[in-house]
DNA sequence: GATATAATATTAACACTGTAAAGTTAGATA
DNA sequence: TATCTAACTTTACAGTGTTAATATTATATC
């Protein structure tokens, strides 16, 4: 009697199927430009069934974000533990990071920028994959404060600095593409090891 | 018979109005939840109305930016004159630009973040009042290197490390107003510090 | 002052949006 | 076989950006 479960499975496959549409869908075309009905016609399904699985188009929004900041804490978990220097497994870390903002720049400024505005003090709350995202930072930090390679200053501040810049340099390669920046990776390797610098002063 | 004259200034006064409802409507309720309709029930014309001064919503939007953009130059050049340490104006610029942008965080993000994904490659281009913006961080670094108060680096290049810092912090602090930040003044400080500090290493 | 002309504003319409409510269908249980 | 239920669709509504056609107004010319 799998019935049940069969059915659950099912259930299961659609919500990752109306999931797979979307991100492709928001992704090329940009959040605002994707219509439900569009998702549904992908997927050939009516529009409203959509709002079985997904209370609302930002819900939808938020799920397929949650997936992105899944991805990314992957790709970062992944450096973590072939680094004897912190301060060059954080340097590792920061241009993984914007790499990994280049590489989905739409799902990057979905997760980053687009969903915050549609759904308020969201994403970083307790427990949530962006608060681990963050947590992994703070463990990098860590490391390099208690081995006093950084000037004195608390963890979570230093955080917070490396993150203002490495998103502040994503955002900026991402937004203005036809800006005459310094050569990309030149300008990321600068932007990181400045600010690693600045910490260490 | 300034009768064109004035009819030219009464069109430009309409213009005008246009403008400051629509920003005052964008900020406070954002780009995406305002129509055309509600923008023209404020000033109390027909909605097609507005098109015989606007090509469309995104070009009103790209007006409005404009408008913050001169703005935030400036606030910027008040400061200019009065400061004989390069360095220490460099940090004054830095404060500025981000307390702009936490003043008016709205108009930021429309201007930086969400007028490029409308108009792709947008408001840097030369004569533009973007550029404006950056050759006044471009001067204001460039008094530093020839003063040898940086390491050796090229002027562009710095300057951009720099603009990817007070973005980065900028928009975090706009986009994630829960998040448990460090006291706020204390990190734009510190994130300005620390880059200068960086840039000197 | 009447009339033609140009500038400005409006009305009506189109195709599309997110989403709520009601209706339909197919499969499981009894 | 009859009933129940979960899954899905149809229909509908109020709102969207924008275009084309129309109407109104103010000016210039006679």
């Amino acid at each position: 009697m799998g019935t049940k479960e069969r059915r659950a499975r099912e259930k299961e496959q659609l919500r990752q199927q109306i999931l797979v549409a979307a991100r492709e869908l928001f992704v090329n075309e940009g959040y605002e430009n994707i219509s439900m009905r569009k998702i549904a016609n992908k997927i050939e399904y009516s529009p409203t069934t959509i709002y079985l699985y997904f209370r609302d188009k930002a819900d939808l929004l938020d799920s397929v974000c949650q997936e992105t900041l899944l991805n990314l804490l992957n790709t970062l978990e992944q450096l973590k533990r072939d680094e004897s220097d912190p301060v060059e497994a954080l340097r590792k870390s920061g241009r993984t990071y914007v790499e990994f903002g280049l590489k989905y720049p739409q799902d990057y400024k979905l997760t980053f920028v687009i969903r915050p505005q549609f759904q308020k003090g969201l994403g970083l709350e307790e427990g949530s994959v962006g608060e681990k995202v963050f947590n992994y930072l703070r463990e990098m930090v860590s490391e390099c404060v208690q081995q006093k390679r950084f000037r004195q200053m608390d963890v979570e501040t230093t955080g917070q600095v490396l993150w203002s810049a490495v998103h502040g340099v994503t955002l900026l390669l991402i937004d203005f593409p036809d800006f005459p920046w310094t050569e990309k990776d030149e300008l990321i390797d600068t932007v990181i090891h400045t600010t690693i610098e600045g910490l260490k002063a």
